[in-house]
DNA sequence: ATGATTGCAAATCCTTTGCATTTGA
DNA sequence: TCAAATGCAAAGGATTTGCAATCAT
């Protein structure tokens, strides 16, 4: 049994932070937080990076955006070349490979997307669950 | 119309990569580089980061293994925080949506992974295709 | 008033790279 | 032999952080 808290303090409706909102918003693609930060400051000259990624990472915590980036920290790398499923423990933060029932096509509707013109090859799913032993730590 | 040629030499097979490719497949989770180079090291004492990343990168290039971050760059953020799909360009390396009618339940057996364990809550999917600005620079 | 937030700059983390030396084919 | 690959160390890009000043409540 473990009890999660996050504490996200967010007490303050600051000019910088509704900015970095309103132009991530607007935006139809998802920008990096540095093509964020060159936006911002076409109508805050003063404005930092520091202070953009900060608002980017507290408004992802407090989940009102999303980091999309299936990396969370450094690059990992998979003896397999394949387009295998995988799954990240939230304890953790390592990457396995999803059990072998849980094949790529058994999950995805793979043809549905060909028909669409977006290409398997390179495809990421990940999804998460405590592995073995973060499970284990909690309990 | 364009040919890409991917230029991968790899000519001699040396110690290190052979010990960097032999740790590498015989562990079951996705390990980052820094982790392989403390394993690594075991072996071989002097062998350098520098290395490490070198072989990861080249046998990840020649296809042998494969590296393992929805990110290529930098993170990038998403105003809606769901757990939509995204493609990304292969062209300019930037994200977007699916489109709707491609939504992640058509997608994604998301029933039989719950019934596994796995969370959908932070799901990754990603695919691959040209986006329309790319697209109209290569035709 | 006062504590959250900022700008700034330095620090940190991950990764790549230049170069002289070593090594596999 | 001799280019590919290495070790080392320095550079690079992305992100975080310490701190004094500022600003929203």
């Amino acid at each position: 049994m473990s009890i999660v808290v996050i504490i996200t303090n967010m007490k303050r409706n600051t000019q910088q932070r509704q900015v970095i909102l309103r132009l991530l918003s607007a935006r139809k693609d998802h920008p990096t937080a540095e093509e964020l930060y060159q936006e911002v400051r076409q109508e805050m000259p003063r404005v930092s990076m520091g202070t953009v990624y900060r608002n980017l990472d507290l408004l992802a915590r407090k989940g009102e955006i999303r980091r999309i980036d299936g990396a969370a920290g450094p690059s990992r790398f998979d003896p397999v070349n394949d387009n295998h499923p995988h799954y990240r423990c939230p304890g953790c933060n390592r990457v396995f490979d999803l059990p072998r029932d849980l094949s790529l096509e058994r999950l995805v509707d793979v043809p549905l997307l060909k028909k669409h013109g977006f290409t398997t090859d390179g495809l990421v799913l990940e999804v998460r669950k405590y592995c073995d032993v973060c499970r284990a730590a909690v309990s």
